[in-house]
RNA sequence: UGGGGGAUAGUUUAACGGUAGAACUUCCGGCUCUGGACCGGACGGCCCAGGUUCGAAUCCUGGUCCCCCAGCCA
């Protein structure tokens, strides 16, 4: 085998499956599909499966279907269903005609399960759900029959019409398949699948007041899709011997195979819908798409670009073992393909203000900036100075540690495409704080190089104070405090009080009024900005995408108490 | 104690009986008008015990640990 086909070999047990179903003939294409419930919003962790599904599909010229399992209608909605479709589409995927709904068969699906009724493979149960539950055993202990499950076919026919006619009330009866009551799989133990439910469907109305479960739409929605191979999480793995038993059972035009593939994990992140639904519920965050959440809008509106999740999806793998990823990566991701695309700016978050006294009142000068050095068809743009700007205060120690290089009393440094200033002088108010500092500037470094050669090991980012610009910056933290949120107590309780920090009067670049929404942009030496929705002409409002890799904080840290 | 899965550096993931490799993280160094980026280097791993084999992460046996399942959720 050469290296290119050793390349072309690996990749991930699912590849691997499919690969091996083309080769001996067990398919003829390949038709995967994302399906999603549209009871919330879509996050990380889903991207990991839409990548695979129409990662897969594309890599072996095969097609990807967008399939809402709405089978529950108590809990689904439509603005879930659009934003659902935005966030595919968000994402880089194409489901092209190939947008199906579970729903969309009910019909026929009702008639498999009469089908099932007539070959005595299932029955309508009037035990209640607390009696089903009794009657299902336990993890070690068979279950019992259901007294009804006897029930002539004729009978059951009947009463499962009038189940859909509406004759009963929610939970009076089901339907369940007759399997095996004994068998060690729970979920064989005559499942349920329909049920009663009095409730308005987002998609066809009224029309129905009994639903098919997860169980019985799913496969057979795939089936009548011709989607070949259903992939799914591991949690489904129990699921599948009923799956199986399904297709087998029933009319179907197809036969599809489920895999199942490990789902993501996150420290310091939860990708349980239940609990983002109960974090937004709660008000604990601002909304699904608050830049804190791990959702796909909420990546989003912090000004991560789908480019560096779908890079993320690719590092991380596909495997079934259990697996916890950690942050650093995603932050990775995120840097790596905004440090090649995202064009730079100057940007004060905590302004110190800078008298530069030998510079003429009143003047001032336009400065040409690189917009990103990574990139130089992205040009060049002017900075304006003048005698009076602001520099971060971090920037500024009065007695500074060994390793510190930036501005101190009586040090020279650079100010990024400008001078080299020189502290001169440190006023502080009542209370001691710095409040300003007086500098003087060697005009003769214009542009930021010294024409006598002598260096400086610190370079500033500014902005003059005269025509900076005002706003407003949000930065983000960790949602929750510890890496396994709610592994002890309530989950509520280890949500970060620290993980949104709100600045206000940040002082930024005038050309930072332009930015334009959806664009991400480096602050440099700070990270990467986006301006955020709440922002306006009068009110700018940046979030801050990703802090850069910031090696003088890992000094600071270990130096702090050692001197 | 039933059934179904899984164990390879701190994290994620390769290997398909033939030299355990990568990425991220961490650390060290270089370079730099971003303490960014970039470049170079280092640390670090096969769950355990047997067995088969010239050779085992891989095959076999027996353990150990972890995850999932008792919704009329998906």
């Amino acid at each position: 085998m050469s290296g290119t086909e050793a390349e072309e070999r690996s990749g991930d047990f699912i590849r691997d499956i499919i690969r091996a179903d083309l080769d001996a003939g067990r398919a003829g294409s390949v038709v995967t599909r994302f399906p999603p419930e549209p009871n919330g919003y879509l996050h990380i962790g889903h991207a990991k499966s839409i990548c695979l599904n129409f990662g897969v599909a594309e890599e072996f010229g095969g097609r990807c279907h967008l399939r809402f399992d709405d089978t529950n209608p108590t809990r689904e909605e439509h603005e879930f269903i659009a934003s659902i479709q935005d966030d595919v589409r968000w994402l880089g995927f194409d489901w092209g005609d190939h947008l199906y709904f579970a729903s969309d068969n009910f019909e026929t699906l009702y008639g498999w399960a009469e089908h099932l009724i007539s070959e005595a493979k299932a029955y309508v149960d009037d035990l209640s759900q607390d009696e089903i539950r009794k009657h299902r055993g336990t993890l070690t202990e068979p279950g019992r029959n259901s007294p009804y499950r006897e029930r002539a076919v004729e009978k059951n026919l009947d009463l499962f019409r009038r189940m859909r006619a509406g004759e009963f009330a929610d939970g009076a009866r089901v339907l369940r398949a007759k399997i095996d009551m004994a068998s060690g799989n729970i979920n064989l133990r005559d499942p349920v699948i329909y049920r009663i439910l009095h409730a308005e469907h987002p998609r066809t109305g009224n029309a129905w007041c009994i639903y098919p479960t997860y169980d019985f739409a799913h496969g057979q929605s795939d089936a009548i899709e011709g989607v070949t191979h259903s992939l799914c999480t591991l949690e489904f793995e129990d699921h599948r011997p009923l799956y199986d038993w399904l297709i087998d059972n029933l009319p179907v035009p197809a036969r599809p195979r489920q895999y199942e593939f490990a789902r993501l994990n996150l420290f310091y992140t939860v990708l349980s819908k239940r609990i983002l639904t109960g974090l937004v519920a709660g008000g604990q965050v601002g909304g699904w798409d608050d830049p804190r959440m791990p959702t796909i809008s909420g990546l989003r509106r912090r000004g991560v670009p789908a480019a560096a999740i779908r890079d993320f999806v690719k590092r991380i793998g596909i495997s079934k073992s259990d697996n916890t990823v950690e942050v650093a990566l995603l932050d990775h991701c995120i840097r790596e393909g905004l440090n090649k695309t995202a064009e730079r700016r100057l940007g004060v978050l905590r302004p110190l203000k800078v008298v530069i006294e030998n510079y003429d009142e009143g003047a001032e000068e336009e400065l040409d900036a690189i917009n990103n050095p990574e990139d130089a068809a992205a040009g060049t743009r002017t900075v304006p100075f003048s005698r009076e700007i602001y520099i971060e205060r971090d920037d500024f120690m009065e007695d500074p540690p060994k390793k510190f290089f930036r501005l101190a009393p009586g040090r020279e440094v650079r100010l990024r495409y400008a001078y080299f200033i020189t502290c001169t002088d440190v006023i502080k108010d009542d209370a001691g704080v710095v409040t300003e500092l007086r500098c003087t500037y060697d005009p003769a470094t214009r542009g930021g190089n010294a024409p006598d050669g002598r260096k400086v090991r610190g370079t500033l980012h500014w902005v003059s104070a005269a025509h900076g610009v005002e706003a407003e910056v949000r930065l983000f933290d960790h949602l929750f405090t510890r890496p396994d949120p709610g592994a002890e107590g309530d989950i509520v309780d280890d949500i970060n009080p620290e993980s949104l920090t709100v600045l206000k009067r940040c002082r930024l670049e005038p050309a930072l009024a332009d930015a334009r929404p959806g664009e991400t942009l480096q602050f440099e030496r700070q990270g990467y900005f986006c301006l955020d929705p709440d922002s306006s002409p009068d009110k700018l409002v940046f979030n801050r995408t990703v802090a850069l890799r910031d090696s003088w904080a890992k000094i600071k840290a270990k130096g702090a108490g050692k001197g």
